[in-house]
DNA sequence: GACACTGGGTTCCTTTTTGGAACCTGTCAA
DNA sequence: TTGACAGGTTCCAAAAAGGAACCCAGTGTC
C-alpha cells in the first residue's frame, strides 16, 4: 500500500494517520496548542525546513485541521490556528505526552505539566470508559465489527483477514 | 532538525514520536491490538514491502514497544507480541480512533466498535481530568513549565521560545 | 528614489527513505 | 530432490526530506 491510498482504508485510525501520521505535522500541531500560530514561529520552533513546513501547513488546511485567519491587512498577512477539528486532537496529543512522560522521560522528570483550568488543579488526562466511567485498559477491551459490516469477506483488506484468533 | 535527533527534544510528545511517530508504526501497533503477531501476518494486513517492515519491527523491538516471543523450536520461529509499554499505548491508539470515527467516518458509521469487557458495553474512550473527573478539553488547558525547568533560557530550543502570548 | 526589512513562501540540488521485486536460509514433508 | 513455509535480506529505481539560496509585495528609513 502506498502512503497516499491510506485515507480510503476502512478504519479510521489508518484515516487518522493519512492526516496526522506524517513526521512532522503532530509537532505542528503541538505547536498550535502551545499557541504557536505563525511560518515564522512553527520554523523558529520546529528547525523544519521551510519547503516541508510550508507543504506541511497546507495540507492541515486542506484537511480542515487549521485554517488561516487574517490578522492584518496592508501588508495582508495570515496565521494558522486550530479548528474545532483540530482543537478535537488535543486528546491525541495528551496521550502520547503522557505515555512519553511515562516511558521516556528524563530523570527530572516531564518538562511541562498541564492545570485544569475548571478545577485548578494540575491534571493528566484519564482514558475511561464511557459506559461505566472506569480507566480504560487494552486488556478489557473486546472488538466487535459493526453491525453494517457483518457482510462476509469481500471489501475489507484490513486486519481482520489476518487474524485468525 | 533531523529525524534521528527528535528523541533528544526535550519534550515528551516529540520523543514518542521519535518512535511511533513514523508512517507505519502505529498501523503495526494497530494491528498488535487486534491480534496479529506474525511478520507475514503484518505483511498481508498492511501491504506494506518486506524491507520496511522488517525495520519497523526492529525498531519497536529495540525501543522495548514489542518483544520477540517464541513459538515454536525446530524450526525456531519468533513473534511480537506488545510489551506493557506497548498495551499502554492503547489510549493514543483509542483516541486516534476516536478522532477518526468523529471526523473522517463514512456515512454508514465507523467501522468497529468496542466492548468494555468489565461492564458489558459498547464504549468509547473519554478523556478526563485525573484531578476532578470532568472531561477533559484543549481550551480548558493551561501550561505551567514544571519547576526545576524555571531556569532562564538556555537548553530550551522549544515552543516556550516562540510562545509570546 | 534607492535600499533594506519582514512575513511567507518557492526553487534547486543532494541525501535519505520507500516501493517493488528477487533472492537467501532452515526445516520439514512428499 | 523438489517444493513449501516462515522470516528475512539485497538490490535498484522512485519519492520525500534536508539545506541553502532566491523571490515578492508591502513598508519603513535615509
Amino acid at each position: 500500500m502506498r502512503w497516499d491510498e491510506l485515507h480510503r482504508e476502512p478504519c479510521s485510525l489508518a484515516r487518522t494517520l493519512a492526516i496526522i501520521g506524517d513526521r512532522w505535522t503532530l509537532l505542528i500541531i503541538r505547536d498550535c496548542f502551545l499557541g504557536v500560530r505563525r511560518f515564522e514561529g512553527f520554523e523558529a520552533s520546529l528547525q523544519i525546513t521551510r519547503h516541508v513546513l510550508s507543504d506541511r501547513l497546507r495540507k492541515l488546511v486542506e484537511a480542515g485541521v487549521l485554517a488561516r485567519v487574517p490578522y492584518q491587512e496592508r501588508p495582508k498577512r495570515e496565521e494558522y490556528r486550530l479548528t474545532e477539528m483540530g482543537l478535537d486532537l488535543y486528546p491525541v496529543v495528551l496521550t502520547m505526552l503522557q505515555w512519553g512522560d511515562k516511558h521516556l522521560a528524563d530523570e527530572d522528570g516531564p518538562p511541562i505539566q498541564r492545570v485544569h483550568k475548571t478545577c485548578g488543579q494540575v491534571t493528566t488526562g484519564e482514558l475511561v470508559c464511557s459506559a461505566c466511567g472506569d480507566p480504560l485498559e487494552a486488556r478489557q477491551i473486546r472488538i466487535l465489527p459493526s453491525a453494517q459490516d457483518a457482510s462476509p469477506d469481500e471489501a475489507r483488506p484490513t486486519p481482520e483477514r489476518a487474524q485468525k484468533r
